[in-house]
DNA sequence: CCGGGGTATT
DNA sequence: AATACCC
């Protein structure tokens, strides 16, 4: 995505759109828009800096980065859409495989005897020949890419560039070469030429800047050096596996999967600062961070069961790279608490100042620049309990919602019996093996009530349909008899695939991003193409006018896209113009204009399930009562709505080879995420 | 090597 | 827990 933040600002408070505009982080711009960067402010600028080039630049602070996390997300899940195999890299960055898809394609294309070009640019200008069945398929590529952009604009906004190529690397390096919001697709024959533009080793993703400086140390600085170089040479400076690694991205092979991300499998917060140096203020700041991190959390729904305290400390010469952390386990009772607001404070608290001690030796003078708090190891809540707390403890009166144990003893209890000593090996972190349960079952209560979950208001649950409430219960003695068949999966699935009625209280309040796919935008449009600023007209110039009125054309590979006669792509503005608006994009139904209107993306999306075949006015699942429903809050019917339409079609997972360390380490995970294709699947127990 | 995030490997 | 990588 173009300059990211700026872009997520920009849609939050269109008028920025047209000035120059600066994220800022501290006394540092992290990224600003093109606008700015006519100034010549660039990334990672300072502040004073920036401001002398760009005296009127506009400042917006990006230190929480919640609405880029949520865009980001949003992002990520429309490529979903498409494909399952999203690999995230940070915020704003996705690697599709689209080989499927490209198969796919191909095979509804095969025999009609057309052959398509290009869309957007090919990589130095080399020119495709039809008859070759890889530039066909990249070519095929470079339209996926072109919906997918045309998607990412009409409903989040969004415009970023694409690079099609035949492995990561590739398509990563290919991608930057025209830019902002741009696509390049990469043939065979130019993949030397792509690598070998590169004038030094560290510009290869992968190699980073400790890798740079021993290649350096070696005389290895270009390209062609790490190339040529003997591979038992690399391999005496780094070992088999990087040398072999390095030697390969710089002749442009890399065979890595694109693994999928799924939800993220850590969630920290963090802050810096010139000088923290008392505890109390260290209290107050790490406090923050927790707070910060239990919101999350809690909309997450998964339950962390690692805690990571990572402090910065000053030291006047080696001012950079000393990051330490600690970790712990978090103990059951403490996480099990997590998901309701505040309760968990103190516990958590305890346990952070004792990482803190195992760093600091609070007697002695210190000197703090960084705070990081980390949750991790999250795995999904095995009862119902965490999930249904969530919506039915939000107005319950804390009286009735206590559980009987005084959450003071609670914690002191908690603090007592589980020390952090450097070298035990706690006796918490013995995992209750097979057959225990880990939700604590209240003992007090007497009808069947008794199996409820502490902290929900029984008023609430009274009023809940009867199938619900049988839900519930039963959701807890699954949890109770379900570490048992955990054996395997325990360690296995950390996000189990949403199941049954209960799932739908677990819901994130929806992003609170303004609405994208509406009027603002082609407002936006027209007052550009009016003629303000040449920044905001050079990057809608790679969009067709009307793009916010693209409408479903039939095929894809469509005569009316005016294929140059022998294949040969269109340059920029061009291809642009016609991809954008005559591919036809996935999600043919949000993309007409008669519902992608003024609705915001997840409104769009409900008007699909109406437009689109489905009749039924509310499509509820025969369990849920609506009395109940219309007396929830308007974010959880829409996103209940929202949840019921994307159940109907169950989505297969696709089995794909990967790195078996990726399959071992991740594959669980992603296979079980695949599933879910919420919206919001990463905010709340998948 | 700043900022506020993330990931995987050792 | 540290170190490497990515944005």
């Amino acid at each position: 995505m173009d300059c990211f933040y700026a872009q997520v600002e920009m849609i939050r408070n269109p008028e920025l759109r047209n000035k120059p505009l600066g994220i800022q982080q501290k006394y540092i711009v992290v990224t600003c828009n093109y606008e700015a960067r006519k100034f010549g402010v660039t990334k990672l600028m300072l502040i004073k800096d920036a401001r002398e080039k760009c005296p009127q630049l506009v400042l917006v602070s990006g230190e929480d980065l919640t609405p880029y996390r949520e865009m980001s997300y949003r992002a990520t899940e429309l490529l979903e859409e498409f494909s399952p195999q999203v690999e995230r890299l940070g915020f704003d960055e996705n690697y599709i495989d689209v080989t499927e898809l490209v198969d796919k394609k191909l095979q509804e294309e095969r025999g009609n005897g057309r052959n398509p070009g290009v869309c957007g640019h090919v990589y130095s200008d080399q020119k495709m020949n039809v008859n070759n069945w890889a530039h066909v398929r990249i070519a095929a590529g470079s339209h996926i890419a072109s919906e997918i952009r045309a998607a990412l604009y009409n409903r989040l906004g969004l415009t970023g560039c694409a690079g099609t190529a035949s492995n990561k690397l590739l398509a990563k390096l290919v991608s930057g070469t025209h830019k902002p919001n741009q696509q390049t697709a990469l043939l065979h024959e130019s993949h030397s030429h792509l690598i070998n533009s590169l004038d030094h080793v560290k510009q290869i993703p992968g190699i980073g800047y400790k890798t740079s400086k021993r290649l350096e140390s070696l005389g290895l600085s270009r390209i062609s050096d790490l190339q040529a170089c003997p591979i038992t040479l690399l391999e005496k400076e780094f070992g088999s596996s990087v040398a072999h690694r390095i030697q390969m991205l710089s002749r442009g092979e890399d065979d890595s999967a694109v693994v999928p991300s799924g939800p993220p499998q850590s969630i920290s917060d963090e802050d810096s600062f010139k000088k923290c140096s008392t505890v109390s203020e260290v209290k107050i700041k790490m406090e923050e961070r927790l707070r910060n991190l239990l919101v999350r959390i809690s909309k997450d729904g998964r339950i962390p069961h690692t805690l990571r305290l990572t402090i910065r400390q000053f030291s006047p010469s080696n001012k950079w790279f000393n990051r330490e952390s600690r970790q712990c386990p978090i103990p059951a009772h403490i996480s099990q608490n997590i998901g309701a607001e505040c309760q968990a404070v103190p516990a958590l608290m305890e346990l952070l100042m004792r990482l803190f001690e195992k760093m600091i030796d609070v007697k002695m003078q210190f000197h703090l620049t960084l705070l990081n708090v980390c949750f991790s190891n999250l795995k999904a809540s095995n009862s119902t309990r965490s999930s249904i707390g969530f919506y039915l403890t939000r107005k319950a009166p804390p009286a009735a919602a206590t559980p009987l144990k005084g959450s003071t003893e609670a914690e002191q209890h908690t603090a007592e019996s589980f020390p952090l000593k450097e070298n035990s090996s706690a006796p918490h972190t013995a995992p209750q093996t097979v057959g225990q349960p880990t939700a604590p079952v209240p003992t007090n209560h007497h009808t069947m009530l008794e199996t409820l979950p502490e902290g929900i208001d029984l008023e609430v649950f009274s009023q809940l349909p009867e199938e619900i409430q049988q839900e519930i219960i039963a959701g807890q003695r699954h949890a109770a008899a379900s570490s048992s068949s955990s054996v395997r999966s325990a360690s296995k699935s950390q996000a189990a695939p949403p199941k049954g009625i209960l799932n739908f209280f677990s819901r994130a309040k929806a992003a609170d991003l303004p609405s994208q796919c509406d009027g603002v935008l082609l407002k936006e449009h027209s007052q550009t193409n009016r003629g303000s600023t040449e920044a905001t007209q050079g990057a809608s110039s790679n969009f067709p006018k009307g793009v916010v009125d693209v409408r479903p054309t039939g095929s894809l590979w469509d005569p009316k896209q005016e294929m140059h006669p022998f294949g040969q792509s269109y340059d920029t503005d061009q291809s642009a113009e016609r991809c954008g608006t005559t591919a036809e994009p996935m999600d043919s139904c949000c993309s007409s204009s008669t519902s992608c209107g003024q609705l915001p993306p997840q409104s769009a999306e409900m008007e699909c399930a109406k437009a689109g075949g489905d009749q039924e006015r509310a499509p509820f699942p025969h369990s849920v009562d609506v009395n109940v429903f219309s007396q929830l809050p308007e974010e959880v019917q829409r996103e209940l709505m929202a949840e019921w339409k994307q159940l109907k079609p169950t989505p297969k997972i696709p089995v794909r080879k990967q790195s078996e360390k990726a399959k071992a380490s991740r594959g669980k995970r992603t296979g079980a995420s695949a599933g879910a294709s919420s919206l919001l699947k990463y905010f709340k127990p998948s």
